[in-house]
DNA sequence: GAGATAATTAGATAACTATCTAAATACTAA
DNA sequence: TTAGTATTTAGATAGTTATCTAATTATCTC
């Protein structure tokens, strides 16, 4: 749960989370909105894939980026157990 | 937020919290459940409070940490919102 | 297959973070 | 008011992270 709380704890990796719930990304879409070159968004998005918070798919000539929903139960139990007396 | 989210990356940070769910406990107390010195461990501390986690009081000669309940709500709320859809 | 586009990887560097020792501050108690 | 305990702050260093440019890999289209 380390590298959960890891990738969270950069402002542009929670930003690209947010822009995968509305809907599946390409690199290069993601990208837009970043200010940073595609070898910075390829860390980041490491980042995210090594903490088990999305998974990809190739579609063609693109990559596209998911949140992987199935993990997002256990992060909550996890952060919320923090908290909660 | 952002403190929140950089606060709570590192694990050490994250034990304090949940020595602070049992009870309050002083800095003497707390530096019993590490091994690295105090200086370290006060600026944990000092990471946990800028972020609005933890707070503090004097009684006599110690000084005690508690959990700051009141922002927790806010901070489950926020993580939430960014999972989900 | 050659050229174009998409994405990752390699290698370097600057900024940030965790840690230490030593010094400073705050309070207690004798 | 001095000695002792508790905590923080100052200053230094090593390790980690974010970022860049350049090179590489993968796929598409012609």
């Amino acid at each position: 749960m380390d590298s959960v709380f890891k990738a969270l704890s950069d402002p542009h990796r929670r930003k690209i989370l947010t822009l995968l719930k509305k809907r599946d990304l390409s690199v290069t879409e993601i990208q837009k909105h970043f200010p940073f070159t595609g070898a910075t968004l390829s860390h980041h998005l490491d980042t995210l894939k090594r903490a088990n918070l999305v998974i990809t798919e190739r579609r063609g000539q693109f990559i596209f980026y998911s949140l992987n929903t199935s993990v997002f139960e256990d992060v909550l139990q996890s952060f919320y157990s923090l908290f909660s007396r």
